[in-house]
DNA sequence: GTGAAAGCGCTAACAC
DNA sequence: GTGTTAGCGCTTTCAC
């Protein structure tokens, strides 16, 4: 017998290598009088154990404070309650506000979000992913729709459910929740064009590795054309996302095309530093210059005068997507799903009114 | 032998329960020609494998795709590289600003944040700790310095390092880095008094269950004191953390007090609201009454005229934390350690010059 | 409804 | 420098 010989080849050394004094389960079953399993059981299916069972194991649990460790329960069951999330920042309520939906959703379910920072690096992104995927999340979550091919690989080939939030894409790695910033963007312009602007700047963040802003650049010229409105490469301008840079990318604007009718600039925050730096230069909101955003954010309908932006429905994208997240993994729902949570334009007083 | 009759005691269902085509140590180790340690070890300690055989380990990791499993692998060393980071909300630079600072740092270490929103909620702080403890997190990072007991006595009882953040307490659970509202408020009230102003009103978030907003008005009301300045109930203001919430506050103190000649909001968000609200009363900032806020928010210098407040070093208290978490968790630091980061008074144009 | 045995997929400890 | 063995602390499977 290869296995008995084996067994005895040498004295089993009787080592113990538990770290400080953790309870473990041996010991609440211990106290309780019953069996590890039946610990096990009365703390996932509380509900096959007998009443008397569970109040003694519950009660042993509480005297020792017991607190399982998930370590080595995820691997024996091969399974884990934590998603994956990974976001491009957190400067600026735009993903906080959908992070917090996921939070909500996914914390009531007894689920835990494990976030990632990219910074807009797709570098960044693919190590989050592995790091997700070496720590075996039950699922990930990512902003936008531009990954490297290695990330979308990965996972695919994981099987885990993946949402990519915030665009609409078109070959997505799995399951998308979002809005078309294409189509946000184009509609704003236009709306901007029947209030009777003519020349339209656009100001964005920076677009390199952002297909959001990116979108929204195509969206905004799109309707430059469609409705024939001045095009001029000074019309357009990048940003990082802060109030100055906002403030600076519209200054920079209004020198080099004086000109300028009205100026959209796809963050709020850069908005508010637009609509500052009018104030500083005494340019008259929206008779002088008119300024509209993008997200809708608290203060935008505090400006004086109050801030016209598109409203988009960031914790909305947050909670939807770790439904369908939850979902999957429980096998309720199957094939991709691509929703549109849409947009809307807001109409307030930095940008003339639209004829009735 | 009882080993060998329990072993023989019925045939090994040699049944494998591998989750679906996940690639093992084991496989890389019999590509590389190798046993597993060997793979583990090139994985995770690369210079103690000679030359020869990292090529061929890392040959067949990067031909079969190999991501190891984390669970068993923090299972079976038993320790993780996630740090637990408990806050109490998104909504804000505040924490954000400070979750970056830590995960710039804890990132480039190779360790992960497992991050907590707790809504201002202690019962959500405390599910949040039981939860990091139970995946045996390597540190924990708390905001403020107000706990469940029971939060206290499990983090204390784990062993794992701790810090509180944005405060100063006098009985942490380990570690402490952050400055003090207390005196940050104190001094910007007296500020408020040098520069002239007898009817200091001050609003701020809702104290219950936040010690930071709880000393903040301690610090306010000191000065108030001390420098005999006017005390009177109407002069005092909870609003929530929205621009809105301030303006509104703003608006209820004039009415209720129509001889306040400042107004200090403990949150530049607030502070911004009763900027607006100021503008859309046509009062003029800082003739009719002064505005100061706290935090210096990137808004806070555009805003005109510009934001007088209180900096505080958010990005460096959470890269500290962490640095503080690390050191301790690699045994380079022992004993409880208490970091006051300090703070700054801006003066800026929304109150008016203190006498040179 | 409860228990015994056998892993989950790694790494610590020790041997060579 | 590399391999063997025995766990890490749970849950799964199967038996009763």
């Amino acid at each position: 017998m290869a296995v008995a010989r084996t067994l005895m080849k040498r004295e089993p050394p009787a080592r113990k290598r538990r770290g400080h004094g953790a309870v473990l389960i041996s010991d609440v079953a211990r106290l309780a009088g019953v069996s590890a399993i039946t610990v096990s059981r009365t703390l996932n299916k509380p509900q096959i154990v007998a009443d008397s069972t569970r109040r003694a194991v519950q009660a042993a649990v509480d005297r020792l404070g017991y607190i399982p460790n998930r370590l080595a329960g995820n691997l024996a069951s091969t399974q884990t309650r934590t998603i994956g999330v990974v976001i491009p920042s957190l400067f600026s309520n735009i993903f906080a506000d959908s992070v917090r939906g996921m939070t909500d959703v996914l914390g009531s379910e007894g689920y835990q979000v494990l976030l990632g920072v990219t910074d807009d690096s797709l570098d960044m992104e693919t190590k989050h992913v592995v790091s997700l995927l070496g720590q075996r999340v039950a699922g990930v979550i990512l902003t936008g729709g531009m990954h490297q091919r290695r990330t979308r690989e990965l996972l695919k080939n994981s099987g885990v459910p993946v949402v990519e939030t915030n665009v609409m894409v078109r070959s997505s790695i799995d399951m998308v929740v979002g809005y078309s910033n294409e189509a946000a963007a184009y509609a704003m312009t236009r709306h901007l064009a029947r209030c009777g602007y003519r020349r339209i700047g656009f100001v964005t963040t920076p677009m390199e590795r952002n297909d959001r802003a990116q979108a929204r650049r195509a969206g905004w010229l799109r309707a430059v054309r469609e409705f024939g409105l001045v095009e001029r490469a000074g019309l357009f301008r990048e940003a990082t996302l802060t109030v100055s840079h906002g403030a600076r990318a519209f200054g920079e604007m209004l020198a080099s095309d004086p000109d300028v009718e009205a100026v959209f600039l796809a963050h709020d925050m850069l908005a508010s530093g637009a609509m500052f730096e009018a104030r500083r230069r005494g340019l008259r909101v929206p008779d002088d210059v008119g300024i509209a955003g993008f997200d809708d954010l608290d203060i935008a309908q505090e400006f004086v005068p109050a801030l016209t932006t598109v409203r988009t429905p960031r914790y909305a994208i947050g909670s939807t997507a770790a439904r369908m997240v939850l979902q999957r993994i429980r096998g309720e729902a199957t094939g991709s799903a691509c929703v549109d949570m849409g947009f809307e334009i807001v109409q307030r007083d930095s940008t003339r009114r639209p004829p009735a």
